[in-house]
DNA sequence: GTTGAGCGTT
């Protein structure tokens, strides 16, 4: 019943609920302290990141939200979509990606193909990653590129 | 303190 809204955001799928919310229309100006004070109304948060540009150093106007409950993101999206910050009307929704409260663990692997071949991955040099948006490869072994092509095609669901 | 739809690292 909710399907047909987002068709001109793409083919995204719909954001299901999520402990992570996406904040969108930011104002350049609002900070991470900002965010925490408005969202952790609705509950305990886990963190919060407001996106910056790497050139510039500016904010790119949109930021993400980690709540501990889950009740809480509901809440929060409910409650603060369309509500005006700094001057500016944001958006709040479920976030589609999701990243790790880590760093990037290992070296990048491309975003995760449809294709499944379980069995190429038991061995030692397979150790992976995966946030269920990119894939990563844990260690340094100087085999990487024997098993690069193959771990490309790894995908965890 | 330019622009404004956006799904991600400083």
């Amino acid at each position: 019943p909710i399907s047909s809204r987002r068709r001109h955001v793409g083919n995204r799928t719909n954001p299901n609920p999520n402990n992570c919310i996406g904040v969108f229309g930011l104002s350049l100006y609002t900070t991470d302290r900002e965010l925490r004070e408005v969202f952790s109304r609705y509950g305990p948060l886990a963190g919060i990141n407001v996106v910056y540009d790497q050139r510039t150093g500016r904010s790119r106007g949109f930021a993400f939200v980690y709540f501990e409950n889950v009740e809480d993101s509901k809440e929060a999206k409910e409650r603060a979509n369309g509500m005006e910050l700094d001057g500016r009307r944001i958006r709040v929704d479920y976030s589609i990606t999701k990243r790790p409260h880590t760093p990037t663990p290992g070296i990048y692997m491309g975003r995760p193909t449809t294709r499944v071949h379980s069995s190429h991955y038991h061995d030692s040099h397979s150790d992976r990653y995966d946030d269920g948006d990119f894939t990563y490869r844990r260690s340094t072994s100087p085999c990487y590129s024997r098993y690069r092509s193959r771990s490309r095609s790894y995908t965890p669901r």
